[in-house]
DNA sequence: CACAAATATGAGTAATCCTCATATTTGCAA
DNA sequence: TTGCAAATATGAGGATTACTCATATTTGTG
C-alpha cells in the first residue's frame, strides 16, 4: 500500500543513466518503452534490437542511450513495472487475512490471478520466461521474491505465533520464489497442463503453510 | 539404469552438425568441450567467446563449427552431460525404494548430494544459473524434468496405489522442476541461506509426498 | 592406388551494441 | 528580455563477435 510509492524508486535501473527531468524527455522515454514492449510482444525479447526500438519510437539511437545504459536496462524497466503491479496486488490480497481459511482463499485467488495475468500479457510472459538470461533481471527477480516473501512471512507469523520465525521466513521466501518458477513452468506447457501444475503448486504450498 | 545408454543419444544437440566419426576428430571435439568448460569456469558462460574456445583448444575457429552449429550447442552439450549424470544418480537412488521411510531417506540424500554437486562444480553452477537464457537450454531442462519427474511418479504410484494417477504424475513433475529452481535459488545466495532453503524445500516436498 | 567422404582452415562477412563529438533546446537567475 | 549552464538530441562510425565458405588436406576403403 504505502509501499507502492517506494516501488517507483526501485524501478530505477541499477547502473542508470540520467533520469529524464524535463517533460519532453519523459514523454520520449515513455515512447521508447512502448516501442520496446510492442517489439517484444511481436518478436520476443531475444530478438529485440536497439535500432528497431529507436526507429519504432521515432527517436535516433543515441537518445535511447541517453536514458538507458544498455539494452537490458530497457527490459529491466519493463519487468520492474510489472513486478511493482504484482507486489501491489499481493500486498492488497494478503492485507486483511485474519485466519488460515482467509489465507487459503487469498493465496488461491492470487495464484490464479497471477497465472491468468501471465497468459494474457505476452510481454510479461516473454520477459519472464527468459528472465534468467540476464544477470540484472535475475537479481531483480530475487529482490522481488524477498519482498513478497517478507509479506507472506508477516502473515504466516501472525497466524503461527509459536512457530520458528527463521523457518517461517525462509519457507515464505522459498514459496514465493517457487511461485515464480511455477509460473515459468506453467507458461511453457499447454494451457491444460499449466493449469494442473498451478493447481498442484497451490495444493502443496497450502499444505505446507497449514503445517508450519 | 537401462536408461543410461539412451541418455547418450539425447545428448545430441537439437540442430546438430556432423557427428565426429573418425577417432582424430572425436578427440578434437573433446578438446573443444574441455576448453569451453575451462573458460566457463574462469569467466562464466555469458563471457564465452568462440574465438577463445578455439584458441584454447588449439583448433581454428572453423573446426568448432564443423561439429557445433552454434555457441549454445557447446553449452548444451556440456549441460546434457551433467544432466545425464544426475539422471543416473536419481534413477539409482530411487530404484530400491520400498516404503515411505525409504523414499524420505533417498530423497533427502539426493537433494543434499545435488546441492553439494552444484557447490563443487563451477561449470555446472554457471550453466544452470543462466540456464533459462537460451531457448534450447530451457527446453532441455524441461525434458530433463519430465524424465526425472516420471521416475519419481513411478515410485509414488507404487507407494500410493489408490491415489489419483494424473495428480501424482503432475505433482512429481512439479516437484522435480521446482527442485531445479530451488537449486538455482540456493546457489544465488550465501551458503548458509542456501542450506536453509534446501532444507525448507525438502520439508515441504516430503510433506506433500506423504500426504498425496 | 584411386577416390569419395570426412575433416581442416582462417580470412572475411554481417549483424549489432554502444560511443562520442557536436548541435540544439530548456529552465532560470539577473 | 537576455545570457548561460545544464539537459537533451543526433547519427555516423568504432568495436566486438558469431558464423560462413571456398579451398586444401586427410582418412578409410574397394
Amino acid at each position: 500500500m504505502s509501499q507502492t510509492e517506494k516501488s517507483q524508486a526501485a524501478a530505477a535501473p541499477a547502473a542508470a543513466r540520467k533520469q529524464p527531468t524535463q517533460q519532453r524527455s519523459r514523454e520520449r522515454v515513455e515512447r521508447m518503452l512502448e516501442a520496446a514492449a510492442a517489439l517484444i510482444a511481436e518478436k520476443g525479447s531475444d530478438a529485440l534490437k536497439m535500432g528497431e526500438v529507436a526507429e519504432r519510437a521515432g527517436v535516433p539511437i543515441g537518445s535511447l542511450y541517453q536514458f538507458f545504459p544498455d539494452k537490458s536496462a530497457i527490459i529491466l524497466t519493463l519487468a520492474e513495472r510489472y513486478n511493482a503491479l504484482s507486489r501491489e496486488c499481493i500486498g492488497e490480497g494478503l492485507a486483511d487475512v485474519r485466519d488460515m481459511a482467509g489465507l487459503e482463499r487469498a493465496f488461491t485467488e492470487l495464484v490464479d490471478t497471477y497465472y491468468e495475468m501471465f497468459l494474457a500479457e505476452p510481454v510479461m510472459r516473454d520477459i519472464w520466461s527468459g528472465t534468467q538470461a540476464d544477470k540484472a533481471l535475475r537479481e531483480n527477480e530475487l529482490a522481488d521474491s524477498r519482498i513478497i516473501g517478507g509479506m507472506l512471512a508477516d502473515v504466516l507469523m501472525r497466524l503461527h505465533r509459536e512457530g520458528d520465525r527463521e523457518e517461517i521466513a525462509t519457507t515464505a521466501f522459498l514459496i514465493m520464489s517457487l511461485g515464480e518458477a511455477t509460473m515459468r513452468l506453467a507458461i511453457s506447457v499447454t494451457r491444460e497442463e499449466g493449469q494442473a501444475i498451478v493447481d498442484a503448486y497451490k495444493r502443496m504450498v497450502l499444505r505446507e503453510m497449514l503445517a508450519l
